[in-house]
DNA sequence: ATTCTTGTGCTAATCTTTTAGCATGTTCAA
DNA sequence: TTGAACATGCTAAAAGATTAGCACAAGAAT
């Protein structure tokens, strides 16, 4: 009974997990319809089963077959994915994230979601006086 | 020789890259150092030796011993996190990213960050006429 | 010179992950 | 009713990752 924390994922389990925080509930089918070389569906059945076991997956029933999702809330994955990213690869600065997306060429953004940006920035500024 | 694409590092081999995207050029030693369940020196080395083979790290001798270092930029390594980290957790969108950094309590931005993100946000808006 | 430290090369054992396979149950349509 | 189509439970083998161990080399310290 491996513990396991944190990043302690195998290669199959992070892929599906990451899945399931992308779509939310998924059948064992949508697990591997998204995946890009999928294993049989035998291997996908049992590896989402793996994760539920070490309690990081859930799954719900619906109908005669089981629906998974992540057991963490995505906001609390998402806040430790973004730390170690930008612990990772940026010194723990925000500025080279954006940067990074910012300057790649795929990444599209609106005028309107730099707009949303610039207003959350604003708002963060010390005091936070309302 | 798998090839092995993207994500498809074990656990301890993404441990020991992720230390070297952020450390830059590493001994045995070192790498061992900035793990927190470190296993035996032999391991790290066998494992280190493991990411050259298969090209995502590589190795120079620095007198007796070796360095190693992840081999693709990190310039490149950190686009397709961030490209990863968005897509995952936030539908694609930047401002998740940023609204999930700044709500954490335990990242401290300065003020001054902060504008130099403002800056960098308005000098990417559409055309960037001026 | 001998010993200690720190490094490497190579090898092999152990543990984990990944995979497939078969038996079985349910639903739906021909 | 018969049998696809699709789902699960359980099992076990195969592949892969992780680890440790031993032999040996070179430099520094005693």
């Amino acid at each position: 009974m491996p513990r396991m924390l944190g990043s302690g994922l195998s290669r199959r389990e992070r892929e599906m997990l990451d899945i399931l925080h992308r779509q939310g509930k998924c059948s064992v089918q949508d697990v591997s319809d998204q995946m890009e070389n999928p294993p049989s569906y035998s291997s996908v059945r049992s590896t989402l089963g793996i994760l539920v076991e070490k309690g990081i997956a859930k799954s719900e029933e619906d109908g005669k077959r089981y629906l998974y999702s992540a057991a963490e809330s995505s906001q609390e994955a998402a806040k430790s994915a973004v730390t170690k990213l930008v612990d990772t690869f940026f010194g723990g600065r925000l500025e080279g994230v954006v940067r990074t997306f910012l300057s790649d060429k795929e990444s599209k953004i609106t005028d309107e979601e730099l707009d949303q940006l610039a207003t959350l920035i604003e708002a963060s500024k010390s005091g936070d006086k309302k």
